[in-house]
DNA sequence: AATATCAAATCGTCCGTAGC
DNA sequence: GCTACGGACGATTTGATATT
């Protein structure tokens, strides 16, 4: 490949670029797919990061991670958080009974599981959330990893958005730098839903 | 008031490669 | 060897919400 000279000039074309197609700046994740634009690892080394460089450039709202945008990110994703495990309560509670199902679980003095299970199979943990891409799901699986090293039981992360497949599970799971323990498996909801078959739940 | 949780945005680190 | 970049991914920071 060629060699290329990020100008400020080039850059700027490039965010403009982006902003005409999508009306608003892009997200480094974003920058690093973008055609017209570098990877968000040069602007770091060489422009001191994004946040800089887009201030740079003249344009506001440099920081998506802070502020207005950090606070509109938050609500939907507390609103979403709460409604799927809502759901999936209900879903456990018909297959197990409710005295069997225990919701936000403490563990290890303080953490929480969002789910633990009694059956007839033995108990497991479960832990719903919903990434919107599988970088994201990398960052927050890490985030979750450090708790759950004291979680001993089978403990089973379930991935709600139907649009990441559990090839790229599998795919991601094989090549983590720091293996998960054995007792944890990374499913999609709907692998979840039928592994749980396999337990056999307390009668009344 | 303090703390845990959610998921996203950004920063930081390691390594690979094309072209001089 | 060196430069200029890209790919992959772990670590840290952020704000709303719920619980205590």
């Amino acid at each position: 490949m060629r060699k290329r000279v990020w100008t400020d000039d080039k850059l700027k074309a490039g965010f403009d670029a982006f902003i005409a197609e999508h009306g608003r700046l892009p997200s480094s994740h974003e920058v690093d797919t973008y055609h017209l634009l570098p990877t968000a690892r040069s602007i770091q080394k060489r422009c001191g990061g994004l946040v800089a460089l887009r201030e740079r450039l003249g344009y506001t709202d440099t920081h998506l991670g802070t502020g207005a945008h950090r606070s509109a990110i938050a609500y939907e994703v507390g609103i979403r958080g709460r409604q799927l495990e809502i759901e999936l309560e209900v879903q456990l509670q018909e297959r197990f009974g409710e005295r069997s199902v225990h919701t936000e679980k403490i563990f290890n003095g303080k953490q929480r599981v969002d789910f633990y299970v009694y059956t007839k199979s033995g108990v497991f943990g479960a832990d719903i959330f919903f990434p919107a891409t599988t970088r994201t799901m990398q960052n927050n699986i890490n985030i979750k990893m450090k708790k759950y090293q004291h979680f001993t039981e089978p403990l089973y992360l379930v991935v709600a958005n139907p649009e990441i497949t559990q090839t790229q599970l599998d795919t991601y799971t094989q090549n983590r730098k720091e293996p998960f323990s054995e007792n944890i498996s990374l499913l999609t909801q709907e692998n979840f839903m039928t592994e749980i078959e396999n337990y056999e739940a307390y009668g009344d």
